[in-house]
DNA sequence: TGACAGGTAAAACGAACGTTTTACACTGGC
DNA sequence: GCCAGTGTAAAACGTTCGTTTTACCTGTCA
């Protein structure tokens, strides 16, 4: 259980930093300190291990996404950003390197997408009470917006984001 | 010369479907019909290839987004999205493949990357006459998640980025 | 005591990788 | 007529890929 966590980590941390396809078995074996017998029994593969990387981080991105309002969210976007780093969307960095042709990974991406649409529509519920599906959208493409951006500019662009989600938002409760 | 785009249409292709990584020499020499030597003599090496194809790739992008408006420029995404597909953008697809140590990748991606913003800016600045950087910046962001949103929502991911974009600037120039 | 579960280290598997080489065919200009 | 130049086909280079296998170590529990 211990041990599963440990390779998850050092797997997130690999494959953030150089691709999926361009980190190989050994060195995620290296990165973990364990056996690659240990990470085939643990995982069967590496596609396995990739989505179990993907599952792994929807869980704690969930847990940074627990905010009441718009603004809050953006903000603790522009945190994850500063703390985390910025190199793109990893669940479409794996879409985009598999060609979405690797079923578990292609149903990680679509989970943690739903949940991600799902948030955003229940944040803007509870803050306007009239229900706007096109803000949730617009609101959805920022957030895509400034994480991809944030690869090359940093975290200004998620203040941006934030920015101009509040502008959004604002028109809309008028 | 023919020869040169045959191949970079054909790599741009498999590129855009199967990832860069995923994408190996043969299969890049068997869709392109060129035999290998062809191949390395007009490009050099792999890391080559790639950046050719995202050079090509910019000019064809650049001249679609040749226009004066706000409102007609994510009309054109929409419009390239719809007829190119959407699988994310190819450039920082090819930055977080290669994980930023391949210089060629790393600086066409630049090259793009200042472009689109310099673009935006004009565009702005010409429909605006007050500058309004934060304006520019928060664009570039929905820019950006139309792109990356439409791997996962289809063209209705700009048609999102444009309504919003429209009340930014509507927002701004009042 | 002894079987067992779960781990390591290291070698081996065939296949595929990016790249180079060898050998040969076509074509246009002096 | 021939010599560059430019192309092809195909084999080979050594490396690395994902995966499996063999052999061994080390605690725990009946």
């Amino acid at each position: 259980m211990d041990l599963k966590k440990t390779i998850l980590e050092a797997a997130e941390a690999q494959v953030d930093r150089n691709g999926f396809m361009a980190s190989g078995m050994d060195r995620l074996t290296a990165a973990a300190g364990v056996s690659s017998r240990t990470l085939y029994k643990h995982f069967g593969s590496k596609t396995g291990l990739m989505a179990a990387v993907l599952d792994e981080r929807d869980r704690r991105f969930r847990s940074c996404l627990d905010v009441p309002t718009v603004d809050a969210l953006f903000a603790a976007l522009e945190d994850w950003i500063r703390t985390e780093g910025a190199r793109g969307c990893l669940f479409l960095r794996a879409l985009g390197e598999t060609g979405g042709d690797r079923p578990e990974i292609v149903a990680a991406v679509q989970r943690q997408k739903a949940f991600l649409r799902e948030r955003i529509g229940d944040i803007v519920r509870s803050q306007l009470d009239e229900p706007q599906e096109n803000l949730v959208t617009q609101l959805l493409v920022l957030f895509e917006g400034a994480t991809a951006a944030a690869a090359y500019r940093g975290p200004e662009a998620a203040s941006a984001a934030r920015e101009a989600a509040d502008i959004l938002v604002s028109n809309a409760s008028k």
